[in-house]
DNA sequence: CTTGATGCAAAGGGTTTGCAGCATT
DNA sequence: AATGCTGCAAACCCTTTGCATCAAG
């Protein structure tokens, strides 16, 4: 907390109620939120919609929050590096919704391989995974 | 294409103009549309843009078109099983937005085990990698 | 002729932006 | 006091839907 303060503070930026509200509830979360499920979250705190997408917009330039995207057309946000959130992927249910956290990823050596043969760099990707849990089958 | 006009027939589906022109397209096309872009080559056909949605949908549901998401909110349709097209993934340039096909994929034993160990079934994924392309290096 | 498909326009849902007032620094 | 931040409302973009008309079978 006392670096990201600093990191918000190298930026010129500063250290709202809204903010410290999205961090609050994202450092609780262990799956990713939703705009909109942030906005119910912080119903007390009477947060504008455009607040938080301006707030999880700023905290996406910084890396202290990444984006995933689960198909369905709705944006997701986790805090990164926080409770042992490193890079990870995630299983979703086709029916129900639910997330469950991921640590399999793809090879390091493929997809260097494969940025290697085509000549890109700086390679990532995106991997989500999806199917029936449990409950639902 | 024979078999194609037959799956239609079976769901009392009818082989219209705007939907033949939009398998024409998606037929020469080695890379993932858009739906403005489909629109946008089908100018002369004078197809709607809400024509081309519902066709994108009924060929999905078909599984004769698969949908790809590359993060950016706008979704991507290729033809399945046309010129060696089965399943692939994508690599992204975040620059200029070229893309490449990609045949590497996550390893099956892997999504099998991922799978087993959620209780999961039917468990597939969505896989694209994003780099820097050699022009925008 | 019957029923599904199209075009047009309007509505929907997520996300972005302009602007005046407010609050952190 | 200065400037970044907020709330509100309007705008945007992609996508979906209602409805009267058109055309494939």
């Amino acid at each position: 907390m006392a670096t990201l303060v600093e990191r918000l503070r190298s930026r010129a930026r500063r250290l709202t109620g809204p903010r410290q509200a999205i961090l609050a509830l994202l450092r609780r979360q262990s799956h990713p939120l939703t705009v909109r499920e942030i906005h119910a979250a912080l119903a007390d705190s009477r947060c504008d919609l455009a607040t938080i997408y301006r707030s999880i917009g700023m905290l996406q330039e910084m890396d202290l929050v990444k984006r995933f995207d689960f198909g369905d057309g709705v944006a997701r946000f986790e805090l990164v590096g926080a409770c042992g959130h490193e890079h990870h992927h995630h299983l979703v249910c086709n029916e129900c919704g639910k997330i469950v956290e991921i640590e399999e990823c793809f090879p390091e050596t493929l997809e260097t391989e494969i940025a290697r043969r085509n000549g890109f760099k700086g390679v990532t990707h995106r991997l989500e995974f999806f199917g029936t849990c449990p409950d639902c089958q």
